[in-house]
RNA sequence: GGCGCUAUGGUGUAGUUGGUUAACACGCCGCCCUCUCAAGGCGGAGACCACGAGUUCGAGCCUCGUUAGCGCUACCA
């Protein structure tokens, strides 16, 4: 059975590349009847939280991606990992280095890296000329025993190459000497990465390893590990990175939100929307289908359609309609207006009750009308934000009126104060009070005022919305009522302080 | 520095064993619809398929080279 796992570090909320990666893993697994498993890799104690933590648990489930068995913490293996380490010594196949461990911040890695390249090829230095390499057994030990300090590497064969098959990039190979003793477990005891997650994956029976392409070179490594350990190696994919518009990394640290989860859901994108937007980054399906739900998403998932090149996640930080990807924007306006509205309402429900705009009766007596109401406004939102937002004078007498609005569909024509209240008069006796209705009153009260419709049409839009757009307005006036439609005309607030403006 | 990966319109992608006017989606522009704005319908601009050679009757697809971007190269993960 296939076993697949999500790995992340709880060093940060959890970022969209990985949001993207688990969503992967899981797809693979609920497409190949395996199990998702999930695994906190906390090894660095400075940098985990629990908060960090509980954030990814969180955008997990509101991604909709559920796990298997009891989630694995990596520091609870720790001691076996090391037991593991030092086994590997006395079996030959790795060794106690006791050079003095050299304190690099994290500055100057990329430089240290090289320089030390440099010095080794002047030298004509070899990636495993360690002098503890070869030093004898009973020599190590007795420098053990008397306390001195060693970090464990392993001894990487003189000739020979690794080789895998990616599921995605195909054949792999690379030569020994082009990997160095790696180092297993550090002079204080702690045990490295590559160990960590070789142990893990072989204790947690992972059979494929579904992964960032950032560790594609690295696997040459711990196949080596997996070889010292007599383990088979697992299969491995590794998938293309995701991008910031410059085509350099997405990193927390420099783009800020967009590249976390939770502001996805912060923000009122509705998961389904976000999800599918994180499926066609770095895969497609062999239809050109775009929109898909999670059943289709699985049944349409393979390996064979993750592509290779890197996929650049296109936002602006400058232009605050695009704060995130364009696509990812409309894909999300898509499911708000098209997803089944019984599926939909939850979300408006969470919305307007964090905006302390609900009402129980909403999903009560008032149901039928709220659901008239959601399904109206709902044509032309792009986040759930709007329905408290945009929205919000369908639910709250108390709205604010846009300035523009204001101007270009009432001030402009001064006649309107007393043209809306008149006809406010007229439609407080219309019965019923309906689109059709309503939209017969007002016809025939421009007519008879000399007016035209769509001046009085513009005008109870800004009357009764605070907004110079929006649905239909005689689908407006049904669904805000008689009653609030009147006292909305005849409201004052859109003229206060318009003389002043005028003389 | 070394090693590796990648390269199709602004972005995400499709291009099956080499033979097409290089396709789809988002975005952009225009028209229609219309009470506004969306949605929808119709149409359009935008790619010498990174560049240069080679193989071939024929190359986005194969080969080599170049360039660029990214990744790895840590007693980080």
């Amino acid at each position: 059975m296939i076993r697949v796992r999500f790995a992340p570090s709880p060093t940060g909320y959890l970022h969209i590349g990985a949001a993207r990666t688990a969503l992967f893993n899981w797809l693979y697994a609920r497409k190949t009847g395996g199990r998702m498993l999930l695994r906190i890799e906390d090894t660095d104690l400075q940098r985990s939280t629990e908060e960090s933590t509980r954030s990814i648990l969180e955008g997990l489930e509101w991604l909709g991606l559920d796990y298997d068995e009891e989630i694995v913490f990596q520091s609870d293996n720790a001691p076996k990992h090391r037991a593991a380490a030092l086994r590997l010594i006395e079996e030959g196949k790795a060794y106690r280095d006791f050079t003095p461990k050299e304190e690099r911040s994290d500055a100057n890695v990329k430089q240290g890296i090289a320089e030390r390249a440099r010095e080794h090829a002047a030298e004509g230095r070899d990636q495993r000329s360690n002098p503890y390499r070869d030093l004898s057994p009973e020599e190590s030990e007795r420098r053990a025993a008397a306390g001195e300090l060693f970090a464990v590497r392993l001894k990487v064969g003189r000739e020979g190459r690794t080789n895998f098959v990616d599921a995605v990039y195909g054949e792999q190979a690379r030569d020994y000497a082009e990997i160095e003793d790696l180092v297993l477990l550090r002079s204080d005891g702690h045990p490295l990465y590559n160990l960590s997650v070789v142990l893990d994956d072989i204790e947690m029976g992972i059979t494929d390893v579904i992964r960032g392409q950032d560790h594609l070179t690295n696997t040459h490594k711990q196949i080596l590990i997996y070889e010292a350990l007599g383990a088979e190696p697992p299969r491995f994919a590794h998938l293309p990175l995701i991008l910031a518009p410059n085509k350099g990394k997405l990193s927390k640290r420099k783009h800020g939100a967009v590249v976390s989860l939770t502001t996805y859901r912060d923000r009122g994108f509705v998961p389904a929307a976000f999800r599918n937007f994180l499926a066609l980054l770095g895969w497609s399906p062999d239809t050109e289908q775009e929109l898909m739900t999670k059943e289709e998403l699985v049944e349409k998932f393979s390996l064979a359609g993750i592509g290779r090149a890197n996929a650049v996640f296109n936002f602006s930080e400058a232009d605050p309609r695009q704060w995130t990807d364009a696509k990812a924007l409309w894909m999300n306006a898509e499911y708000i207006r098209t997803m089944p509205l019984a599926e939909l309402v939850p979300f408006v429900k969470a919305e307007l009750r964090a905006a302390k705009l609900w009402r129980e009766e909403y999903e009560d007596d008032d149901r039928a009308w709220f659901e008239r109401a959601v399904e109206l406004i709902r044509q032309r939102f792009h986040t759930l934000k709007d329905f408290s937002e945009q929205g919000r004078a369908y639910f709250s007498d108390d709205f604010d009126f846009d300035p523009a609005a204001v101007k270009k569909n009432l001030h402009k024509e001064p006649r309107l104060r007393e043209l809306l209240p008149a006809m406010a008069a007229r439609m407080e006796a219309v019965e019923p009070f309906t689109a059709e209705t309503s939209e017969a009153a007002l016809r025939a009260f421009a007519e008879e005022a000399g007016v035209k419709a769509g001046l009085l049409i513009n005008a109870s839009r800004t009357m009764l919305t605070g907004q110079a757009v929006g649905p239909s307005m005689f689908d407006v006036f049904a669904v805000i009522g008689r009653e609030r439609a009147v006292r909305r005309l005849q409201s004052g607030e859109p003229w206060f302080g318009f003389e002043a403006e005028t003389v």
